[in-house]
DNA sequence: TGTACATCAGTGAACGCGCGTTCACTGATGTAC
DNA sequence: TGTACATCAGTGAACGCGCGTTCACTGATGTAC
């Protein structure tokens, strides 16, 4: 609105560089690493020379930066876009374990160990937000209302988080669901990264039923 | 025993100085992360020329196999001291989340993205080997004789285990025991991982208190 | 339609840096007679 | 107890490398009249 959103020609050229560098950096944190990314290699690999990408990034903590935002926006699309489709929570689980093994690299750029010394930017919470209000929604179909309504004599833990519920935002969600809501990113997040890892590997049993065991011992179904 | 077992006063300075290494190194890894790791600048720290530690690892890549060889034994050790003074599942999970917390950096370098190239030496897996008995030990004598008597129709996940326990070694436990031992483990990791990562920073919440729900989602008390 | 000018993508040289690792060496410590 | 020799910790110079980033520049593309 206001301003053209025709795009012209540069502009178009410009984004899809733009796009094609942050191609190139997924390819390299796939092979070595978030921590390896390096610039320079990024433009070998596009035959341009090191500089040419300053064009685009101003450093290379921005470029880090626009991927992780960029990670945490697929999250959220991917499930935003299950819930919209009528996913219960175990259509959420699955997403996530799609999500996760389409490419390890992202996930762990996003709940892997923190890349030293960075800083994520404020903007990512907002989107983690997003993703936990999805999830909160998914645990409150999850429960039944006897379920949800307080008890009488709540657990430890439930009793806590309604004192503590800040990070749930607006939504509505009693301490129950609450804490199915972590209970589930805990343990899906478990298996994951160990799958993700490598820490099954030679172990013999199938990761993706241990995950979809986890994900019973949640929806207890 | 065979040759003599007393240690000359090089071999006493050769060893501390090792030692000596080692910690900078940690150091080292707590405030930059393991992918970081200098020879020369733990040389710098130490008041030594950077190829002085070249009398001590062959490589960068040898002093890091070192520092997780150390890290692997470390909590093996703790929990074999833990378990033999008695401890429970319980104890064992407290254990366990102690010492990741009293140096984080070495869970991470354990259990965390893994360094990107390199690759872990066999006797480390030995030695999860034998965290991995302890553990199913307290499961063991976590379960009820009847809990662990094979069920008429086992969950999926069981009869899934019962053909696939060879990472179990000799351990004689039935399947239930090596489902809940595989589930302490994901659902422990799930909320230790996260909360190392900084991922509940903000939230509110006491992490200390969901570990310990999640504990007695595993145990039923 | 043609010309003058502004914009801007990309280059190549350069800076300073730190890395892992090798090599020939010095000098102190330990060992054998 | 004293001398000759072997061991070995540590040094300093050097190699080759790749990094992030800056700067002055060229040349193509787009814009205004």
């Amino acid at each position: 609105m206001g301003a053209s959103d025709v795009r012209t020609p540069r502009e178009r050229y410009r984004a899809q560089v733009q796009e094609e560098i942050k191609e190139r950096a997924w390819e390299q944190i796939a092979t070595a690493g978030a921590s390896a990314l390096s610039l320079n290699a990024i433009a070998k690999r596009m035959g341009m020379s090191g500089p040419a990408l300053y064009r685009y990034f101003a450093s290379r903590d921005e470029l880090i930066t626009e991927l992780v935002r960029d990670a945490y926006r697929s999250l959220a699309d991917a499930f935003q876009a299950r819930a919209a489709a009528g996913a219960d929570l175990a259509g959420l689980a699955q997403a996530l374990r799609q999500w996760a093994l389409d490419d390890p690299q992202r996930y762990l750029l996003v709940y892997g160990t923190p890349v030293p010394g960075y800083r994520a930017p404020e903007d990512t919470t907002r989107i983690s937000v997003e993703i936990m209000a999805v999830l909160l929604d998914a645990c409150t179909a999850e429960l039944s209302p006897a379920e949800q309504s307080p008890a009488v004599s709540p657990s430890l833990f439930d009793a806590h988080l309604a004192e503590h519920r800040a990070w749930a935002g607006e939504h509505p969600a009693p301490p129950a669901v609450l804490h199915l809501a972590l209970a589930v990113w805990t343990r899906l997040h478990g298996v994951l990264s160990l799958e993700l890892a490598g820490h099954f590997t030679g172990m013999g049993f199938d990761p993706a039923q241990l995950y979809a065991a986890e994900l019973r011992s949640l929806t207890g179904r």
